[in-house]
DNA sequence: TGGCAGTATCGACGTATGTCGAATCATGAG
DNA sequence: CTCATGATTCGACATACGTCGATACTGCCA
């Protein structure tokens, strides 16, 4: 879980996966989102990474290779998340539990 | 954004997060959480981390010094995996768009 | 077959991070 | 006031990470 985390714990892999994330088709190709301030082989190792960590699937089509979103394990994230804000806030000294 | 994450990219950390918040009353003072098997000086710094990336907030009462979740940054968080994750699946390769 | 464009890997460098022990601060008890 | 307990800060160390240029790999096209 750590290294899920840890993989989007830079600036570049948090605009690359949100870039492949709002891109048509929920798929983007290295080249399309390359302009995020590093260069190529940067990029591929931050690529790299993401694909490590369950966020991101590859493939190659021809020439361009291709990366979209897995969708398991960023829901494993938002599900830590949103259990430890909807218990934080059941329990918040200011704000009453709606239900 | 990132630092949020990278508040998260450590298994001591989120090991703290999540006794803290699923811990009566929803908040917890350090004696109850530093068995992490790291020293007391680290589970220190390490709240030290979770508190400025704004998803702790801490209270000292007497002797003891208690943390709680703060609830925006988690949601912030979960938002933007629930939203790529959404997005994702909407163009998923094997599950056809219901609409 | 050769060349070319798109990606990935390798090696190296500077910086950041996690960890600890020792020391320090903060608070309550006697 | 003095001491004991809980928590933080400090200094130091080994390791991990982000970045780059150079290089190698892959597949298309002439």
């Amino acid at each position: 879980m750590a290294a899920m985390f840890k993989a989007l714990a830079d600036p570049v892999r948090i605009r690359l996966f949100s870039k492949i994330a709002s891109h048509p088709q929920g798929e983007a190709c290295v080249c399309d989102i390359s302009d995020v301030g590093v260069s190529q082989p940067t990029v591929s190792h931050h690529l790299r990474k993401l694909r490590e960590a369950g966020l991101l699937t590859s493939q190659r089509r021809g020439t361009w290779v291709y990366y979209r979103v897995a969708p398991a394990a960023p829901a494993a994230m938002a599900r830590l998340l949103t259990d430890s804000a909807r218990h934080a806030h059941a329990h918040a000294p200011t704000a009453p539990a709606p239900v």
